[in-house]
DNA sequence: GGCTGTAACCTAGAGGCCCTAGGTTTCCAG
DNA sequence: CTGGAAACCTAGGGCCTCTAGGTTACAGCC
């Protein structure tokens, strides 16, 4: 019989797939296995476990997802850029649910050290940040702040946390308004 | 045999603590049962199944949580609650892990209607906000948007989020401060 | 075109989980 | 004291992860 052709790169695909479609946490070895036409211990001589597949699939949509942000934000600045990162951010969560989900596990830190997702996604958002004109510590509590909300937005967002009749896209464009007042009256020492 | 006495209250209060001690995601009806000195089927005379538990659980510790910030709301206003809400809630993401996770997962609509502690919940978060003089729809706006950052904060924190040298504590604070002024300086239509 | 090694695949099985069906025992209320 | 509800049990099916060890396809080399 011919071999499915089973790879780890096909395999992180599939388990992107199968997560937009039946969520995170019922993303299997076997459902992958079953989905490929071969046995489940067969997907063990290409990942080591089930959490090694699930780094991967975080480590793949966190760089999907930087790089739709980047392109989003390239050649704009200030509230365009704020505007720009969030609106990408929020599109990502909502069209890719499952991965969006993946994104946010928590890795060892050695893995994340190898990967340039993580350095990549600090460039472009403390870049994003250049033009409010903060100096660190409040640059680290500023990108602190906007990953909160955009990630505790998205993510109330998906559980169903917002219940209010209120519109949930007029919500976001008044959160992202109200981060960027923030900003510019970022709360020094001297007050 | 003597009969080990469980009932869905019993049930509730170990899956917090097993839910604090082992994440929510391993609180399973056959560690509860172990536990208990019971097999797990006996626990399906007790609740329907493990979402009911799950579901339980989460109403249980939403209850506890927003017990302890109406607390230390009490008798505050303006700044002054917005800082002891803030660090109420965080106090309760930190010190119960398992029973906050189990606070954000999706309910049931009808189950969450008759509980009151949704409509607890909103009561507080309002009135928190009401020193802040905004009208309908900002108030829901702003209500989401301090809701998505003080969550986003804690998420971010429990799954290693933030690996920056800056102290947690400090930009949590940094950020209710920045919140404050956002909440002084809300963005009105007419601007 | 045969040979060979490696990686892709397999079967078998242990162990954990959820949940159902149906039988037994405890214990309280009448 | 006794009947019945509720608490508990065994047995079993289905899905999952993961290991051990055996087989087969296929690429590269003589």
């Amino acid at each position: 019989m011919a071999r499915a052709g089973v790879s780890v790169e096909r395999l992180v695909v599939a388990a992107a797939e199968l997560a937009d479609e039946a969520g995170f946490e019922n993303v299997s070895l076997s459902a992958l296995a079953r989905g490929f036409g071969v046995t489940d211990a067969s997907l063990y001589s290409h990942v080591r476990n089930l959490r090694e597949l699930r780094t991967r699939l975080a480590l793949f949509a966190g760089g999907e997802m930087i790089d739709r942000i980047a392109t989003a934000v390239a050649g704009r600045a200030g509230k365009d850029a704020l505007a720009a990162f969030a609106g990408a951010y929020r599109e990502y969560a909502h069209s890719h649910p499952g991965r969006y989900a993946a994104t946010r596990i928590r890795i060892d830190q050695a893995l994340v050290a190898d990967s340039p997702v993580m350095r990549r996604t600090a460039e472009i958002t403390y870049g994003m940040l250049r033009a409010y004109g903060l100096d660190e510590p409040d640059l680290t509590d500023a990108v602190r702040l906007l990953r909160s909300t955009f990630h505790g937005y998205c993510a109330l967002e998906a559980t169903g946390g917002f219940n209010a009749p209120r519109d949930v896209d007029a919500s976001w464009d008044k959160a992202v308004d109200a981060l960027h007042t923030a900003l510019t009256h970022w709360p020094r020492e001297d007050r």
